[in-house]
DNA sequence: CGGATTTGACCAGCGC
DNA sequence: GCGCTGGTCAAATCCG
């Protein structure tokens, strides 16, 4: 199980692979019996060979219908306790120590903790200790590196994708307990899987794309309507004004992205890429470009004219009178990729905002933003370029982006949402490692009580998020929040 | 008419 | 250097 955590630790690490591939191999098992022998380290942990994932499912209910998005219907064994959701935390935390939790609860002799209390983390620095663009190993609950004897820490850009295996060894442990990695594995595995599906080389070489620009990737549910279309209308909002100024196809994926940049302003650069998940059209990956320039939208009718996909008669389905333009556009670009409803009822607050969020997302729902300063290595460009966050970033990216801005101050704040992303950032695991969250976690086989202690978890979390729309102060909000 | 979306063309980065 | 691919531009079109 140890080797889920195990990134390529191959001897071809040296080849152009990146903290994306880390992360996309955080769910991913060495395959080679060539591997290497850190992993072999791992795998006398584990006392059986690594499960392997069948190839690529994304044609498979199971993987196309993994995804945070299941988390509503109960799937929400890994967000659900994971109380990291909506922390900035470098890709897999949420992700592993929602693993971990599962495992603790439904096999938690199935292999060794440590598996499981690991992440893998890297990125432009804080959280997870993956400072100075590397990846790394960390028991999440320690905080503390966490690197199995022999084994190193992986340079960014140490792994090639062509590499990466498709599952984490730990979902066909999920099927042996006749939990469908749907349930189970949600995104994450779905991460992985789209790591793997990364079909261009350039994935580990680096994309083109603009060098020192943060990078911020988002992966949110799409939200269904009622129907369960997935293209329903229920728009995730982010609060700014996005105008769409193209879209292009993209090699390996079925759905096309979506590129906008912020009309809130003029001038402002705030770009966002939008697409859905290859393997799971009911997540949007969205990745942030740039910084906004200019303050927060106040209102939420700041944002009027933001697009003409959300008025009335597009939410309620289907007759636009855009028709085919509409249609298109959401068989290819969900509509719920675009910008706020207009309706004030909703968008007014953030409350009311968050108070939606609060009945529409799942509470499984991870949440996971990575600030990259993507001038400080190459490969942290790439790290976001999978958004392999894709997958560890999951449904409560709504509630974080949501009640996010309440949460901060608008007066004398940057205006500027990556930098109040490092604000939370500077000190991630204080916000993590809430001491009910140690507390309630079971170290045992305790099932039940773990099962409390994710129902426990998950209250702090929306009373955080209901509360945090009346605070001013967001790392303090978020630790009142979690202490409920 | 103003603003948003669509879409083909163009540009630039990267690997071979 | 060439080709591939992602990202952006801008004209055409659509909508309120």
């Amino acid at each position: 199980m140890c080797d889920f955590f195990l990134p390529r630790m191959e001897g071809d690490q040296a080849g152009g692979g990146d903290l994306t591939d880390i992360v996309r191999s955080g769910g991913a098992v060495p395959s080679s019996a060539a591997e290497a022998t850190a992993r072999d380290e791992w795998q006398l942990h584990q006392g059986e060979p690594p499960m392997l994932f069948p190839p690529l499912p994304s044609s498979t209910a199971t993987a196309s219908e993994a995804g945070c998005a299941a988390g509503s219907t109960g799937a929400n064994v890994f967000g659900a306790d994971d109380p990291f959701s909506g922390l900035v935390d470098p890709f897999c935390t949420d992700y592993y120590s929602s693993c971990a939790d599962f495992l603790d609860a439904t096999m938690p002799d199935a292999m060794p903790k440590v598996g499981f209390d690991a992440a893998i983390c890297g990125g432009s620095g804080s959280g997870c200790g993956g400072g100075g663009g590397q990846g790394q190993l960390i028991d999440v609950r320690r905080k503390q590196p966490l690197l199995p004897r022999g084994v190193q820490m992986l340079p960014v850009g140490a792994l090639a994708p062509r590499e990466i295996q498709p599952y984490p060894a730990f979902a066909s442990d999920m099927v042996k307990l006749g939990i469908t990695a749907g349930q189970v594995a949600g995104c994450a595995i779905d991460a992985a899987v789209v790591g793997m599906q990364m079909p261009s080389p350039r994935a580990a070489g680096g994309i083109k794309r603009r060098k020192n620009q943060a990078r911020k990737v988002v992966c949110i549910p799409a939200p269904t309507a009622a129907g369960g279309r997935p293209t329903g209308e229920v728009v995730p909002s982010d609060l700014w004004a996005w105008r769409k100024y193209g879209q292009k196809p993209i090699k390996g994926s079925p759905y096309p992205r979506g590129y906008y940049r912020c009309s809130s302003s003029k001038g402002c650069s705030a770009r966002k890429q939008v697409e859905r998940s290859r393997n799971d059209p009911n997540m949007l990956v969205i990745t942030y470009t740039s910084e906004h320039n200019h303050p927060w939208p106040t209102q939420r009718n700041a944002l009027a004219g933001s697009t003409r996909n959300h008025h009335g008669k597009n939410s309620s389905g289907s007759s636009g009178s855009k028709g085919s333009q509409n249609e298109k556009q959401e068989q290819q670009q969900p509509s719920n990729v675009k910008e706020e409803p207009k309706d004030p009822a909703a968008t007014t607050t953030a409350t009311s905002t968050i108070t939606t969020l609060t009945t529409s997302i799942s509470p499984a729902a991870v949440v996971k933003e990575e600030t990259l300063a993507a001038g400080s290595s190459e490969a942290l460009g790439q790290v976001m370029d999978t958004a392999v966050a894709d997958h560890n970033i999951e449904l409560m990216d709504q509630v974080f982006s949501e009640s996010y801005r309440p949460m901060i101050p608008e007066a004398g704040h940057p205006d500027d949402f990556f930098s109040d992303l490092a604000e939370l950032e500077s000190d991630p695991m204080s916000l993590i490692f809430s001491k009910e969250y140690m507390e309630a976690k079971p170290s045992g086989g305790d099932r039940g009580h773990h099962e409390k202690a994710i129902s426990k978890d998950l209250d702090p979390l929306f009373d955080m998020l209901d509360w945090s729309a009346n605070s001013s102060s967001a790392g303090s909000s978020f630790e009142q929040g979690k202490r409920g």
